[in-house]
DNA sequence: ATTTCACCCTGGTGGC
DNA sequence: TGCCACCAGGGTGAAA
C-alpha cells in the first residue's frame, strides 16, 4: 500500500534514473489505466519526445515535469498507485507480466513500467494548457503535507475540534492532510497514545500536539527505512521497503505489543482495518 | 457543510 | 478438488 513514504521513495528513484531524459514512445495495455486524456494514443503524442525535468511528489500524487522538444513546457505526467501499483525501471529485454498496465520508453533499451494487480492506480497527461487541479480530480482538495509547517498543531487541534469522528478516519481523509493511509494511520495513533476510535472532539491541544509529531516521526522513519512492503510496494529497482519489520501495530493483529507485550487487537472502522494496543492506547 | 458508504478490481484465503 | 463468498485497500461521487 504506497502511501506517503513509499510514494517520496519511488519520486527519489526516479529522479534519480530519469531526470534530464526523454522519452521515446509509450505504449498501453490497460486503457483504462489512462484517466485523461481520454484517448490513450493522446497520452502517448502527449508525452513521446518529452524530456523529464524532475519529479514532484503532493500527497500520494507524482508529477514528472515535461518539456517538449523545442524546450517549451509540455505538460506533465501525473501517476496515482492507488493499492498495488508500481513504477519499475528496467532493460527492455525483461519479460512484460501480465500486470504491467502501461510503458514508457527511453534510449539504450531501458524502459519504465507502470504494473498494477488490481488495476486502481492510473496515469494522467496534462497539458500545459490545462490545469492540474481540474484535469487530476483529487489533488484540488488535498489537505497540507503532513511534514511541512502548514501542518500545525494550531490547524490540527481547530480540525479536530470542529469534528465528532472517530480519530482514525480523519487522519485517512485527505482532505484533512495529504498522504497518510491505512498503515501510518495506525502507527502514528500508537505513537501518540490514541485509540483509532476516539472522537476527534474529545482530543485537546497536548494530545493533538502528540498527534502531529507523531505522524512526522512516523512518516520520518519510514521514509529512512525505504518505506513499507507489506505486500506489492516495491521502489523503482524492485526492492522491498524494510518499516513493516518495525512496525508498531500495523498488520500485526493478535501479535504481542513490541512496547508492553499486550495482544495488538484488530478492529473494523469506517470499512477499514485498524490495529491498535488496548493498553499503550487510551 | 460534513460524513458515510457502495463501488471499482484481483488474487488469496477459508468454508463446505 | 472445486466452487463460492469474502476480504483488502484508496479515491470518487452520490446520498444522507
Amino acid at each position: 500500500l504506497p502511501e506517503l513514504p513509499e510514494v517520496e521513495i519511488v519520486r527519489r528513484g526516479l529522479e534519480r534514473v530519469t531526470q534530464g531524459l526523454c522519452v521515446r514512445g509509450a505504449e498501453v495495455l490497460l486503457p483504462r489505466a489512462v484517466a485523461w486524456p481520454a484517448a490513450p494514443v493522446t497520452f502517448i503524442k502527449g508525452i513521446t519526445g518529452c524530456m523529464l525535468t524532475g519529479w514532484r511528489r503532493r500527497g500520494k500524487y507524482l508529477f514528472a515535469d515535461l518539456t517538449n522538444p523545442v524546450g517549451a513546457p509540455g505538460g506533465c505526467l501525473a501517476v496515482h498507485l492507488r493499492m498495488t501499483g508500481q513504477l519499475l525501471w528496467l532493460r527492455r529485454e525483461v519479460p512484460v507480466s501480465g500486470h504491467c498496465r502501461v510503458r514508457f520508453f527511453f534510449d539504450e533499451d531501458r524502459e519504465l513500467r507502470f504494473t498494477d494487480q488490481r488495476t486502481f492506480g492510473r496515469v494522467w497527461w496534462v497539458s500545459a494548457l490545462e490545469d492540474v487541479a481540474q484535469v487530476v480530480s483529487g489533488v484540488r482538495d488535498l489537505g497540507p503535507e503532513p511534514l511541512s509547517d502548514e501542518f500545525s498543531v494550531a490547524y490540527l487541534h481547530q480540525r479536530l475540534a470542529a469534528s465528532r469522528r472517530p480519530v482514525k478516519t480523519a487522519l485517512l481523509d485527505q482532505r484533512w492532510v495529504a498522504g497518510i493511509g491505512n498503515i501510518y494511520a495506525d502507527e502514528a495513533l500508537f505513537l501518540a497514545g490514541i485509540r483509532p476510535e476516539t472522537p476527534c472532539d474529545r482530543i485537546g491541544r497536548v494530545r493533538a500536539r502528540r498527534l502531529r509529531d507523531a505522524v512526522r516521526a512516523v512518516l520520518t522513519a519510514s521514509i529512512e527505512a525505504g518505506g513499507t512492503t507489506f505486500s506489492d510496494y516495491r521502489d523503482v529497482y524492485g526492492g522491498s521497503g524494510r518499516y513493516s519489520e518495525v512496525a508498531w501495530v500495523y498488520g500485526r493483529g493478535e501479535a504481542p505489543c513490541r512496547r508492553c507485550r499486550a495482544p495488538v487487537r484488530r478492529i473494523k472502522l469506517g470499512g477499514r482495518s485498524a490495529h491498535y494496543c488496548a493498553r499503550c492506547q487510551r
